[in-house]
DNA sequence: CTCATTGACAACCATACGGTTGAATAAGGA
DNA sequence: TCCTTATTCAACCGTATGGTTGTCAATGAG
């Protein structure tokens, strides 16, 4: 599967509370469908339906035990997740670095305002950069 | 907003893999909606929708320069993100160890493997404790 | 003032989503 | 074997989503 399509799945899988709340439940211990749709007013089969797209996303496992199919949470995904997330965070925070230290090196030679956007570090001018 | 409503609609606005890209490009640098457009083959609308989708959860601040509406990343809201998946996987990893524990400490023990379930830890055994 | 640019709003369409009810499958227990 | 439990599958319903086209507001340039 496309990485791109699997972190769709997973962001998709865990925008809905109740399945956060699933993710929530399993991250203390297994569970079948039957104790995981105990506290909810919804059937069993919505949360069958929760916990098919939470395992499409690759959230959780299923086994087998008798008739029960306990549901186990597979928190490698969140790796993935976590990746995605540090490395734009990282990013915006960087961009704001520079911003800032732009900022502090125009205060410092401040009197003469004119040249001061030659300081710009280079690399973030996107706006206006598109044609 | 409730936390939780807000959690939400960050992980919806992520799903969506144009939107990531959108946000992926605003970690670069600040752009307006047509510049953000160009890319895609679809029309502006549509990439406008996606920044209102984007505003909404929080990731995206506007602001006005003429008749342009430049965007910007707003990446605090990662961290409630982060907070969210660090805890459930940190619980799991957790949950983890104490099974590799739990079977170290049978292993260690083989020979008589008559009581070995009174070693279970405490405080996971969800599964079968719901009434 | 008039026009071009930038972007948002409204209405519409097709599809996906979360929920329901009802029936089917799988596995034990009487 | 028949019945109960646990879970899924199938069909349906209302609403949300992502896309389109068309129109309108705001602003700057001629």
């Amino acid at each position: 599967m496309p990485e791109d399509d699997r972190l769709s799945r997973v962001f998709a899988a865990l925008a809905d509370p109740t399945r956060r709340d699933i993710v929530a439940r399993l991250a203390v211990g297994d569970a079948t469908v039957g104790e995981l749709a105990e506290p909810y007013d919804v059937t069993v089969q919505a949360v069958s339906k929760h916990l098919k797209v939470l395992g499409d996303a690759g959230l959780v496992s299923r086994s087998r035990d008798a008739q029960r199919r306990p549901c186990h949470l597979e928190a490698e995904v969140f790796d993935l997740m976590t990746k995605w997330i540090e490395r734009y965070r990282q990013q915006a925070e960087e961009r704001f670095r520079r911003l800032d230290a732009l900022l502090a090196s125009i205060d410092e030679e401040s009197g003469d305002g004119t040249d001061g956007t030659d300081d710009r570090p280079a690399g973030n001018d996107q706006t206006g950069a598109a044609s």
